[in-house]
DNA sequence: TGTACATCAGTGAACGCGCGTTCACTGATGTAC
DNA sequence: TGTACATCAGTGAACGCGCGTTCACTGATGTAC
């Protein structure tokens, strides 16, 4: 990473956790350079305006988010060929890690940035919108492979389900911080586990895997 | 009410619409008095400082918010006499409550609050966690109910399940933001009442009420 | 290997504007006697 | 019923400070020939 990259990440650093404690109308640059030890030119020149600052902590949230995710699926795909069991254990490691962060999840970029949206432009709303309807997929084909292989006790919509794990997230990332109780996010991943679960107790496979039929 | 209260709520109205849109620290008093019709001293008759207005707002949202639970849950009491019905309907009607909003929920305030306490003293932050305490502690109680009369298929911790509640609701506000779908909250309440249903499904009444078993 | 030039990663000073808060004051309404 | 006083619901002007943005400039590093 040249000079100029690893300021730039400093700047992201500091500005994402000033973000996430009072908002991004009311985190300065001023407090920013101030504490990454620049000017404020050398501010402007990673940033052509405040606004590029949102774009760029969304676009860097939303990568890191992605890779969490994947890295966590995509162990429980290691550890299992049965749909719905990667799906259960992926919620599972994802209760482990967040339960594994000391101080619990630092905040959701995204949400604060909904609840701001006056503050930016077309095209930061977009990728806000764009950021959700990633995760909601992800989940929804995570979901629709284990329809695919069980029948459930009830009707559900993979989409619903989908958007159920994002909002049970999203929002508990909120309880916890009202609370003061970081634990609130992996027990609450652990309560959408729980409703899986119970959807698909006692259920039918439908295409016979193998290594499904010897679980 | 007198004069100065209408002139009170008016400001009230403006700020909440803002603070839900913008943030609380980006809502100048300059633009609420422009909007409000008074000028600036006028403000500070009604509100000290700024932080007092943050307190207003959170006031305000608390109690209508509790005359909501209250309304849609004390409905759902009349129509029923079992515990574990009660939590069904209520979940329903609040469903239809919220579906029946043109443009969906226009924002929790505690959750905008939460991603900024930064922005506010110790009283208003004991405010934001005590208001929320009281969400889960009324739900826990309804869950309590139902976990009295009947045992589910697995083991509830009532007031996880209660937090379940609120994150869904607090989370789906935000995907319905984020999405621009107001319907994902009214969905997600149906989602939520789903998992509760599941929990006891062909589940044991412990103690028969006459009007519970003719049910 | 030396030299010219380009790019990178910033500096420093200035700008105009809007912010929250304070202060001394005021007309209309309500209350006590 | 009249009068004195208090309270209510504001007005108007001024304050100092911090904000985001622009501009002309610069030293260090990289690249072409």
């Amino acid at each position: 990473m040249r000079k100029g990259n690893e300021t730039r990440e400093k700047i992201l650093d500091i500005a994402e956790a000033a973000v996430l404690s009072k908002g991004f109308g009311v985190t300065s640059i001023e407090e920013l350079i101030a504490e990454a030890g620049i000017t404020k030119s050398g501010f402007f020149y990673h940033f052509r305006d405040k606004n590029e600052l949102a774009k760029g902590l969304l676009v860097r949230y939303a990568e890191q988010n992605d890779r969490l995710l994947e890295q966590v699926f995509g162990r429980a795909a290691e550890l299992t060929d049965d749909p719905l069991q990667r799906l259960l254990i992926g919620l599972n490691l994802f209760a482990e890690v967040m339960g594994g962060l000391p101080d619990g999840h630092p905040g959701c970029l995204v949400a604060t940035m909904t609840y701001q949206d006056r503050l930016f432009d077309r095209d930061v709303r977009a990728m806000v919108t764009e950021t959700v309807t990633g995760w909601n997929g992800f989940f929804t084909d995570l979901i629709e492979a284990a329809l695919a292989a069980y029948s459930p006790r009830e009707a559900v919509d993979a989409e619903s389900l989908a958007r159920t794990i994002c909002c049970v997230i999203d929002g508990s990332i909120i309880m916890a911080k009202a609370l003061g109780r970081p634990g609130v996010l992996p027990e609450q991943l652990l309560m959408i586990r729980q409703h899986v679960k119970l959807l698909f107790a006692g259920a039918v496979l439908r295409v016979v895997s193998p290594e499904a039929a010897a679980a």
